[in-house]
DNA sequence: ACTCAATTTGATACCGAGTATCAGACTGTA
DNA sequence: TACAGTCTGATACTCGGTATCAAATTGAGT
């Protein structure tokens, strides 16, 4: 109520949602208070109800913006996924399948050489929060399913084909890389680059 | 002082442990138990104090032998996991890393053609329920770390050396052909060896 | 400006997994 | 037989997640 605003102070105009909107500043402002409260107490050690208090929320409410806990983390990812396969849909067509995932993963390197030290939090936290690292793999999967379709491309492989494992193979091996290499990252504090890390993880696999 | 041995109605043999034995009855009752439940009305819709009421313990005591409602579907996967880094350990030490670990998932195939159609069922609880999905990938990580001083001692890299992030890849990245394989064969029901979806898998990745 | 229907919200109650505690029963051993 | 260590079941609790429902808010049409 406070912002009546018949002079043009806040806009209420545009079609395509304004409650879409209010919806999304909720939801990052959900991610913020929770990943501040995550950080400083641990994630187990914070409770949904301590979030939605601090938030301004009801318990019920907040569950209607991020099903689980563990989405609020992790709801980054489903962007992620999606940039990478846009840049390894951009990939030269006569690129190696292999090699155009490593490039297309310099998305993500490029990502965390923006800003290091919370991208390190961040993946530690990932490491070390078990439930955390289980609904990783998940979308570590989700992922996969977006990469394999332009991978078959490549490979000239008619697309869902599912008795030929190829293009699925490379794809999650190919991520199975990536998370080595952060997992790497993360125990060397960061010190050798994420870039070099997948580089030896994905060129060990060509010999 | 186990030599009791009265009449021998109940040879209580053993210095290492009667108490030992009859835990493991007890798990493998609960293990027989929860899994005739699961593939009836489905993991989830079977509650912890079902189980415990069917084998007929308590609730409190089930938590003992099984940490996780998981865990009492995934525990075989433990032993599975040992059983292949033994036989990789076995593999000619001439034979190239990839290879060997190819032959050592062999098995998993092995036990799968033996009992195919359990197989199936389980590993299609195992894909269908998110929740034991995502311990499976924990299972998996376990399985990993087990095969990669193995690895390492084939590409003769030291020991201890988490920088080289060589051998965590060619681990990482066989179990994630791995998993493709064991999809792909639950996708097609089985008609397609198990083995024959691991070889197309592993294969892809050498070109 | 007013009304109406759809959506959103909070409160409440509920379920199931997992943990902690504690007194009593059991087991192996001296 | 007696003692000590362990296992058990009962109880109560925490926390994540779901279902329900009435009240509040909103968007849109008139």
């Amino acid at each position: 109520m406070s912002e009546t605003a018949r002079t043009a102070d806040k806009p209420p105009r545009k079609p395509p949602g304004l409650r879409e909107r209010m919806r999304a500043t909720v939801r990052a402002e959900v991610v913020e208070v929770a990943h501040r409260l995550f950080t400083e107490q641990g994630f187990d050690r914070t409770t949904v109800d301590q979030i939605a208090a601090e938030v301004g929320l009801s318990r019920a409410s907040l569950f209607r913006y991020f099903g689980t806990k563990e989405d609020i983390v992790l709801g980054r990812l489903e962007e992620s996924g999606r940039q990478i396969a846009e840049a390894l849909a951009a990939r030269p067509d006569d690129e190696q399948p292999w090699e155009a995932l490593r490039r297309a993963f310099d998305v993500l390197t490029r990502m965390n050489e923006a800003a290091p030290e919370q991208a390190l939090r961040y993946l530690r936290m990932l490491q070390e929060t078990p439930s955390l690292r289980a609904r990783h793999y998940e979308k570590q999967l989700s992922w996969q399913e977006l990469l394999v379709p332009e991978v078959a491309r490549r490979l000239g492989i008619s697309p869902d084909r599912p008795e030929d494992t190829r293009p699925s193979a490379l794809a999650a091996a190919a991520l199975a890389c990536l998370d080595v290499a952060a997992t790497g990252w993360v125990a060397c504090e960061g010190t050798v680059p994420l870039a070099v890390l997948l580089d030896r993880a994905m060129s060990a696999l060509r010999e």
